[in-house]
DNA sequence: GAGAGTATGTTCGTTAGCACACATAAAGCG
DNA sequence: CGCTTTATGTGTGCTAACGAACATACTCTC
């Protein structure tokens, strides 16, 4: 268990945790347990039965579908903005996804008969106050996962890299990651040659710096600029949705230059 | 206002509503308004307030995301089977995607203050039945969204066309569709002539015909064995979710024989 | 500090899908 | 009915990303 400690320093807390009104927090806390995930470990696989909901604080998760024939793509990251096991409150139990931890770290665990007891804790005519804010986390799952799809589609690799470190970097407490180009590759579903290349031109250029397993980060301004939209578009969402009361989960968004290449459009939709 | 029947043959239904307690649906059916939506309608745009939710019957509604070049990409299609303005109740008010009318039809439209009312009308300890309802459809949502990801980072145009038939097939009445190779081509957000191409190969393998501006599925077990494991999935997911009590939203894999409903011709170009 | 294990670098051929530039033909409309 | 609009058909490069098969080099362990 847990205090109810507004310390940021603190490297052990999650932001939905620490948005919740004291009350509520005081009633779970106890049931909260604090568990060290090494690298690799699947928190829930694809069609099991989910026992818990988890808080990731130093560690970040993946959210993966594992298709038919063995390639995977990541569909969402989860740190310390987030929960996993939303589908434990929305009703559905589990989801065609598995949950790989991607960065090792400690995550608070909590029962789902806890989590569920709280969730459904109303009010009169109004919805509890952990039900509303998990609800606004779900919704801006939604969108990461919807630019997820869209970047998929119409995005090159190096784009897609920036967007990813930006994204893991957010949820450290440094500018250096331990992460294999190999990972890296397997969670954004391309080749691991295909990272290894773009990775080099990152470096050439200066932007980052990596050795054997290591990748640290050193001009995120200019990572940003080669980022695509989606990195912004779903920072911002979480910061629209989630950032209330304490300011923990507002992160600032850097300066982000647009020099973006004038592409010819695909013919918009119904003008 | 529309009665509570038990109608299948009735084509304004919407599986949502239907899939509701009579008590629940005789307080809201009177805010419900139908109103026939033309081809390229945007129910609303990223960023907009959001006022209503809707429920579709014959219409077919597509959420994508148009990128800043212009390039649109669909997230997920919502149909008879689904609802529009999910963030009303998540508490996000909106998204960043754009709902435009895909197939003409008719929806149901529920002002968002109504929505919330019954939204948040709990039993107690336990939410209540169109909460619940509601919960699980975003939840199928969610699915039906990492597959598009997994789907636009693996499959191939050919694999992505057949899936896009099927799941819109499934929203239709007959075997036929109303649909420009344009059209298609801007949902899957690839070119034009990749799905001129793709379509003409399927057209010769006997497995639809089409004509200006129309397709007709001839052979959908064929159709499913080209498709990727895609529909399936999200398939399965929705049944498994959202079909309880009523069993209208369950709808076999195979075999979907409907009876051929008249259905409205519409102008091919856009308002 | 030497060797094993693994992460990264590099190459070469292949391919799916793109961009552009048209030709053709079917609806729709006056 | 002919004319215009718009949907579809085709072709010719071109590029990003793939697949496979390696060569190198870092680090950790013994």
């Amino acid at each position: 268990m847990i205090t109810h400690m507004s310390a940021q320093q603190n490297p052990n807390h999650n932001h939905l945790l620490d948005a919740l009104p004291r009350s509520i927090f005081e009633r779970i806390s106890p049931h909260l347990e604090l568990i060290s995930m090494p690298l690799g470990t699947v928190l829930y696989e694809s069609g099991s039965q989910l026992q818990h909901v988890y808080f990731p604080t130093a560690a970040i998760v993946s959210l993966q579908y594992v298709m038919e024939n063995g390639a995977s793509a990541e569909i969402a990251g989860v740190g310390n903005e987030g929960i996993l096991g939303v589908p434990i409150f929305m009703g559905g139990n589990n989801m065609p996804n598995r949950a790989t931890v991607q960065t090792a770290g400690s995550i608070y665990r909590l029962k789902a008969r806890q989590m569920m007891e709280e969730f459904n804790r109303a009010g009169g005519r109004r919805s509890g106050a952990l039900q509303n804010l998990m609800l606004r986390y779900t919704q801006a799952l939604l969108t990461q996962m919807s630019q997820t799809a869209a970047c998929n589609r119409h995005h090159s690799v190096e784009q897609q890299l920036c967007r990813w470190l930006l994204s893991t970097l957010d949820r450290l407490p440094s500018n250096e990651m331990s992460m294999t180009q190999e990972l890296i590759a397997s969670m954004l579903g391309v080749r691991r040659e295909g990272i290894t290349e773009t990775a080099g031109n990152l470096q050439r250029a200066g932007l980052i710096r990596y050795r054997r397993g290591h990748i640290t980060v050193l001009d995120r301004p200019q990572l940003e600029a080669c980022a695509c939209e989606c990195y912004g578009v779903v920072k911002k969402e979480f910061n629209r949705l989630l950032s209330h009361g304490t300011n923990k989960t507002n992160f600032p968004l850097h300066h982000r230059i647009q020099p973006s290449l004038p592409h010819q459009e695909f013919r918009a939709n119904h003008p």
